[in-house]
DNA sequence: ATGGGAGATTGGTACTGTCCAATGCGACTC
DNA sequence: GAGTCGCATTGGACAGTACCAATCTCCCAT
């Protein structure tokens, strides 16, 4: 069990105590939670930052703190297919397609920041939500940084092995969404007619200090997959 | 030209001094910015916190604050379709389809809290992109909060319109995302062919309450227009 | 009843000060 | 020459205090 910071486990359990309180519901004031948590002010707003930049909870100056409405969606966050699915409530699955060293070439290059002639490992896997194809997902990986990684390393989940015998920790992803037209055989092996959309997303993974890891490309069928996400004003500049 | 907050100062300045520095450009220490701004070391973090989150640098603890290599893409903002074009590097543009009082409907209805039976007021747009076409737009208000709005005034920013006369700040937006199949109407309006995929894009504007203000469904042309945005890993529960 | 103003309440801003944890560099060892 | 150990540096975490600005409430005048 990690040591946790004060902010951190007080954002959890304040998570914890609004779990089932009605929209618009009033936090106690932010003096009252730092006496009642034996924490500092700054301390309670560190935490009340943390739920509101999450859509968990919205403040008005002179009104007080207060559950937010769960309009549509919570804010986005990075997570893995597995856990994405498992948030709509689906079993996650995948069936390997293929795996092997390729040239990254241009595109990819550009991506993870490597020459267009250097070796990239590539995975590509159909991605199944509770039996039916959902997506299919090109993984890139140059091969400098994972070297030894083989096709028998690919049932669980990519990032945590990546994280755990690479020392490679994904925080931070920049994604493109498109809407595309489905190809013969992208339509063949999601199982939906020729011609139909598919929801096109390209994604560069990067770590602590935002160099290029991974580079994903996933085509989602229009018909299962929808992304929500909510949006704040920013001052200008 | 309203007084601005320390730390809000200080992220513009320190924005504009980063401007033309290359990635990984090291950033003064945070008690050496402090210092040199005369400010204290939490204002300092405060500046640095907003520009950490719209991906404009990262701090690595023990080393230092960096200037983040813009990869493909900064982090997403609320914007209005104008400004939207503008960052894009295309002149905005609007052609008025339709505009007037319809029942909300379920679907509205339930966006903007309403019943399905009450009023709203419907504008559909053709937006357009350096003259041609880029979307269909149709916003939702009630029309209980906008009383008196009229045709006429359609002409300029929707939003500033909402503040200006009626006292509505939209702070916040929760947008859903698809791929759709174009149906014929649409194609002609869009001009492209009938079948190509459009990106759909729902989106329902809420205010500092959290209380929904408008509603606006988007069609986007999938050859001209994409969404980009960088996500992060937050902490689990 | 109704409108308006005074004052208490609540989040927002800012400063000072202290200690912790990760990093990185350089000296030292083998 | 390669590794490693320790210390200075840097961001991270907290406490405590003070004052400001938006909001809400409630009482009073009309």
């Amino acid at each position: 069990m990690a040591k946790l910071a004060k902010h951190e486990e007080l954002r959890q359990r304040l998570l914890a105590g609004m779990a089932d309180a009605p929209p618009h519901t009033p936090l106690p004031t932010e003096r009252e939670i730092a006496a009642e948590h034996g924490v500092s002010r700054n301390t309670v707003r560190q935490a009340l930052d943390a739920l509101e930049q999450a859509g968990g909870v919205y403040r008005v100056q002179g009104a007080g703190t207060f559950v937010a409405p769960a309009v549509v969606s919570k804010s986005l966050a990075l997570t893995s297919f597995s856990e994405d699915m498992r948030a709509r409530e689906m079993e996650p699955g995948a069936r390997l397609l293929t795996a092997g060293t390729v040239r990254a070439g241009r595109r990819i290059g550009d991506f993870l920041d490597l020459d267009p002639r250097a070796e990239v490992f590539r995975i590509g896997r159909l991605r199944l939500a509770d039996g039916a194809p959902m997506c299919l997902e090109t993984v890139h990986l140059p091969t400098a940084r994972v070297p030894g990684l083989a096709e028998a390393d690919l049932d669980g989940s990519l990032y945590q092995l990546l994280s755990e015998r690479y020392g490679l920790e994904i925080v931070t992803a920049e994604q493109v969404v498109r809407a595309v037209d489905l190809g013969e055989t992208e339509s063949t092996l999601l199982e939906v007619p020729v011609g139909t959309s598919g929801l096109h997303v390209q994604r560069v993974g990067l770590d602590r200090r935002e160099r290029p890891v991974e580079a994903t490309t996933t085509l989602y069928r229009a018909d299962r997959y929808d992304i929500r996400f909510a949006v704040r004003r920013t001052p200008a500049s």
